[in-house]
DNA sequence: CGTTCGATATATCGAAGTGATATTATATTT
DNA sequence: AAATATAATATCACTTCGATATATCGAACG
């Protein structure tokens, strides 16, 4: 999974395993915390695939929308001048592929295992980089999960052989699955209507 | 995590493996599905360190109050006649020791890393086996924790450099955590008012 | 009656993620 | 000029996951 967030980071531009942690944390905050511990090897596996590549800094592809610390890149900028070749020290900036970006797409589209929360609020994230029929298949997979999960926590609910605290936590996640859902409910209505306008300007 | 899950089952009644797949399904619904690469280890590592202890189905404490399969429990007790002293044939029962239960109530109480939602919804489906000052030190914990987190996820909703994609999974996030600090707040006036009646008791 | 099938039960594997820690370079503050 | 904070890569042991293997039991079926 942690594959698909760096893919994803690296489809909008160049990235280091640095930036990437910093990136994932103010973009899709979903994943606050992901450990270098699963950066790094996630990278070199990513490169080991041919999924994306190590670049040096200087044809480095940066966007024109730098999200986050502007100071931090214009320093990083400044000091790329005044370096020899190789850029900033130990940087590996890494690029993705066509490969990549193949990858990327159909790891998206398709929910192989049935994913819990993060998994696909990273998904919806990145949602811009579907396509519409991909994004609904999404959605409505999510929907028939989430309504077979809020039936489990009833029956956890209503089950009066578990102790008030437990059965708290059920309800609680009882109320957590509706609120998924409807969210689920407004992007589907808002897919569809995308849909029918599009189809309105079409004829 | 999985220790306090496992310890927490064996609070209430020996159980042998697979059992403890099958009970933190139904009663600890958040822990859906652990798997046994999970299960088979912890029980290793808490009987290595003395937590647990391995006792001959002969005499395994039973619960009165058998949560679930009842059928199945008695169709194991039948061929535990007819079968030779170990027990149904490799079924390891599992039974929590003094240390354990020490363990247990210490890890229970003390939130050492600052958990995510399902850790939290582990805690409080255990908070039986606390006492109310400690309840109340872990829903205050978490309060706080909930507190930034919203603030974390507020300021992505609103960042007008992210796609709407990624902005709705963050106004998602956000809801999500308003939910949780409600629940904690319900949770936090029940043990303050329970406090009351029972100083009212006192006098 | 045998046999097949689903549930019970333990175990182990590799892959992936976590949290801690080490190390070094650069930038900022004092 | 020194101290401190932050940027950056890397590696460690440990935990968890998902898949797979294997064996037994009870029930259903022809």
């Amino acid at each position: 999974m942690l594959d698909i967030a760096i893919l994803g980071l690296l489809m909008d531009r160049d990235h280091h395993g640095y930036e990437i942690r910093t990136q994932l944390r103010d973009r899709l905050g979903v994943w606050a915390n992901v450990s270098f511990g699963s950066i790094y090897p996630a990278l070199a596996r990513l490169e080991r695939q041919g999924c994306v590549e190590a670049v040096t800094s200087s044809e480095t592809r940066l966007s024109s929308l730098s999200t986050g610390s502007l100071s931090g890149e214009r320093a990083s900028l400044r000091s790329l001048r005044t370096t020899t070749g190789l850029g900033r020290r130990g940087r590996k900036v890494y690029r993705i592929t066509e490969r990549g970006r193949r990858d990327f797409v159909s790891m998206l589209a398709d929910p192989a295992t049935l994913d819990d929360g993060k998994n696909f609020s990273l998904r919806m994230a990145l949602a811009q980089y579907l396509n519409p029929n991909a994004r609904v298949g999404l959605l409505e997979r999510r929907r028939g999960d989430l309504i077979a999960r809020l039936a489990e926590v009833r029956v956890g609910a209503n089950n009066e052989l578990l102790d008030p605290y437990a059965r708290g936590v059920m309800e609680h996640a009882a109320q957590g699955v509706e609120l998924d859902l409807a969210w689920i409910d407004g992007l589907l209505s808002a897919e569809r209507s995308n849909q029918e306008s599009f189809a309105h300007d079409a004829k």
